[in-house]
DNA sequence: GTACATGTAAAACGATCGGTTTACATCGCA
DNA sequence: TGCGATGTAAACCGATCGTTTTACATGTAC
């Protein structure tokens, strides 16, 4: 693994453990295995190296929600539940640590989830078919942010319950 | 307002607006209009100072929350939202910005994370009668923490998105 | 009238913060 | 052979961290 890599997946689990603020750059350097000035010639900054985890993030996540239903998506939530963790959503907390300060960090969050609506909206369209599910896919959404914070302490089935009541909320749309 | 609540209610304004970690002592005592002596002398320390933060908002938030019917409860959620601001749970965060270590805090987030789903059951057995629901209990959970959680970004109407989903779910749980 | 509780202002504690710098090693490639 | 890129180790920067301390001002109650 090059260094870059080793670098990023390694702050990406000190910043998921304990934080992004309480996470000094000695125990970033000793969990990458590499001197603080190496570290900066890659990352430039603690705010910047955050962006670029969050962004390497982003791509891991989404690439795992690839789903083609409303079902499987919820499967595919408890899957990374299980995988990557129980600790909430990793954007949202540094969106919250960084108080909405920090453009650099704000914009990368909010980018995603964005990006994540409209992957959502399109999987709900192919379910439904055209026409406007405004209302489903914000209820749906509801649904995977709370099956993500509920997680933290209910475990990843939370995800199987917001898989249940989605079925429920479908069934009820195509009636 | 006595010393101890103008603390109180200065520091759960800072670390709700900037996090916990990053709120340094010194943000805190020009915050509260206090010496650092006096501050210490009420809180002890900053990780007691939060402890004691969580549980006033958790009193505060319960009384919130005492209501007959889950639609009201959301209701509820919404006017939270409005009035206290749209930067995610505050307990969750608290856990998640101390790694899980320091078990006065997980502690009192737990506990508050446990009360409230206890409160949940209670809702929900008064609108369906004795009986078990577990299974609608969690679903509701989950819509509750989706709803704080995508308010964040989608706003204090992500509650009435829940709601909307919560009287499906109840709707069909009657049938 | 003096003891006590409660407060302020400010200096100081050692530790750690994010970030830079100096000095030196190792490697692939021309 | 030599040069540039990439890396390490470690000292160092000023600032800030959470916390304690020293010194002093109140008001209130025995």
């Amino acid at each position: 693994m090059d260094t870059k890599s080793k670098l990023l997946s390694a702050a990406e689990q000190m910043f998921d453990r304990h934080g992004y603020t309480a996470t000094g750059m000695d125990r970033l350097t000793a969990a990458a295995g590499m001197s603080s000035r190496t570290l900066y010639k890659h990352a430039g900054s603690k705010a910047l190296l955050l962006t670029e985890v969050l962004a390497a993030r982003e791509k891991r996540f989404m690439a795992g929600m690839e789903v083609t239903s409303v079902d499987a998506l919820f499967v595919a939530v408890e899957t990374w539940l299980r995988e990557e963790g129980r600790r909430g959503c990793l954007f949202l907390r540094s969106l919250a640590e960084t108080g909405g300060d920090a453009p650099e960090i704000a914009g990368v969050v909010l980018a995603h989830k964005a990006a994540f609506r409209a992957r959502l909206g399109e999987i709900v369209a192919a379910e439904l078919g055209p026409g406007a599910h405004e209302a489903l896919t914000e209820q749906i959404l509801v649904l995977f942010e709370g099956a993500i914070h509920a997680a933290v302490y209910r475990g990843p089935q939370a995800a199987a319950s917001a898989r249940a009541a989605a079925a429920v909320l479908l069934r009820e749309a195509r009636a």
